[in-house]
DNA sequence: TTCGAATTGGTTGTGTTCAATTAATTGTGT
DNA sequence: ACACAATTAATTGAACACAACCAATTCGAA
């Protein structure tokens, strides 16, 4: 049999965290040629996918469905907003809110972004079964964590 | 039925890879308490994981097992270094290569970091079927990409 | 042999990412 | 009304992470 030790559970081949650490760097390099030709990093497409949805949201709430904290999102939002995809406004009644909008500039992008997610699915070779699993069990965890 | 339009592939919560990047995090982040308190960082515990099992490696060898390039080895390397865990040594048959070298006191974190796996499973809770299926699923798709 | 391509690690620049702190504002208890 | 806690974004500092580039070295074909 295999000889084991007390330090196997060190072994990067017996983590769990490193394989989903890798494979989501892997994805997102993926993602940039894709991304350069609509002048969009990774991040920044992800705030979009939310305006996209939202159009107009507390910075506050959209760091709770990145999970990103505002020491990140205040500069991806100075981006977006130079390229005038996003404009901020402080909120009346509690000047402590800050709301990202989304422009019309903004919502156009969304007709250049709309290829990119079955562009990317041909990057990566994955039965729709498995696609469907590690979806539910990266969102279980998302749950829990 | 819900109504659906082609933007709904844009949605952030049809993505696959979002999750990826924000569980990974989130684990990350998970790693702090325990990696403060032996003094490494994420990306040094996964180079340190290596040179435990290798004792030496090429740096070119020890960024493809890492999915990392020069750009983000070199100053986790010399941080390593400076620690007194690893040194790096030019190669006499080719001297473009560089070797990284664990040391005596590299290999002497070992024994303190050995209860971190255990450790952060505690952080997580998720069914033994259900990781074991991620873990697949996750090396599948690294060995594709 | 000699010149050009390929390999390797380092350097630089841009963009995250997070922890910790700060400033402004609002809420609360007395 | 007033002191004090809580909330929110922004700022700062440290550590990644990658693309692009560079210097040194080695390889390989003519």
């Amino acid at each position: 049999m295999s000889n084991n030790d007390k330090y196997d559970v060190l072994k990067l081949e017996n983590q769990l965290c490193f394989p989903l650490y890798a494979v989501s760097k892997e994805i997102i390099k993926k993602y940039k040629p894709f991304l350069d030709e609509i002048n969009l990093t990774y991040t920044q497409y992800i705030t979009m996918m939310v305006l996209w949805a939202e159009k107009e949201i507390m910075v506050k709430d959209l760091g709770t469905k990145l999970f990103l904290d505002s020491g990140t999102l205040t500069p991806v939002l100075n981006g977006l907003e130079s390229k005038g995809y996003v404009v901020r406004r402080r909120s009346e009644k509690d000047k402590r809110d800050m709301y990202a909008v989304i422009t019309e500039e903004g919502m156009a992008v969304r007709e250049k972004a709309v290829d990119i997610p079955a562009k990317l699915g041909g990057c990566i070779s994955l039965e729709p079964e498995k696609a469907m699993m590690l979806y539910q069990i990266l969102h279980e965890m998302m749950d829990n964590l």
